[in-house]
DNA sequence: TTTTAATTGCAAGTCACTTGCATGTATGGT
DNA sequence: ACCATACATGCAAGTGACTTGCAATTAAAA
């Protein structure tokens, strides 16, 4: 539906997704692509200071609304977002418990899991959770 | 470290616990044991509403941190329970997004991909979260 | 430009818990 | 069996992460 986010800018973007272009959500598009891994909005926020925290509740939300991003619930209580990723690289975390890196597995090797692991008495799957959680290389050290 | 919950009585889950036998936890563990996949509080409180909210909110807490019982994370808001599995028996779940039917799944085969999954980045992977989310036969009747 | 419907900010509300504290009670010692 | 006390409970209030209402702005269509 949507060209991946690395070949669009940020007004095509809202363009494509029918949503204004306002300052504050070029200014929240700006900063979210200098994020790597899965945010929490509280951390956006503290880059978007210019803009009230419901704004970017709310922008996030038709972001995703509109398929630009999408929601990964980790361990903690905060929803966290990302791009969403086009089929292709569809991917999953590995969360370090200690200090909280977050690392993006490379890709989904879950679709063959699927009839294995699901019963009979579902018509389709069509979504999935996958996330690992153990202690990074460099947690281990200290 | 604890026998399975299905051939321990009440008294001897506490016991073993360290936990008090009091008459709320004694109510809470006779009625968790009627239902069937992971429950939310509110669920569980509707079943014993002769005490507070917050009991169960502890007591269910306690139940977690001695490791008789499990937290799981599926899509709504509410954390969910259920009595925690042996290794052996560790498993997942499959949700339909429609009528909100839990099916758990028999087994988990997740083993073997870890190390297919997880980067060099990671020392140890304790924990995984694997749930599957579609449409149930019935649903998809309607 | 002017119009107008989308968007924003502030305040207030909600939901799912969590904490503080005074009262109550299960259990270990006598 | 009784007492002492550390653990539990209930009620009220607090917290964190959002969500909603509404009046004031502002992007973009006319």
């Amino acid at each position: 539906m949507y060209g991946s986010v690395d070949n669009m800018n940020d007004h095509q973007i809202l363009a494509t997704a029918k949503l204004r272009a306002t300052t504050q959500r070029l200014a929240m598009l700006k900063e979210m692509r200098k994020i790597h891994g899965p945010f929490t909005v509280e951390r956006l926020h503290k880059m978007c200071r210019s803009m009230d925290v419901v704004t970017v509740y709310r922008n996030i939300k038709s972001l995703v609304a509109v398929g630009v991003m999408r929601e990964v619930r980790l361990k903690d209580a905060s929803l966290r977002y990302e791009f969403s990723p086009g089929e292709e690289t569809h991917h999953h975390h590995a969360v370090c418990n200690s200090c909280g890196y977050i690392e993006e597995l490379s890709e989904c090797k879950m679709h063959s899991l699927f009839s294995q692991q699901t019963s009979k008495k579902f018509k389709s799957i069509d979504e999935h959770v996958l996330e690992f959680f153990g202690t990074c290389n460099s947690c281990s050290k200290k």
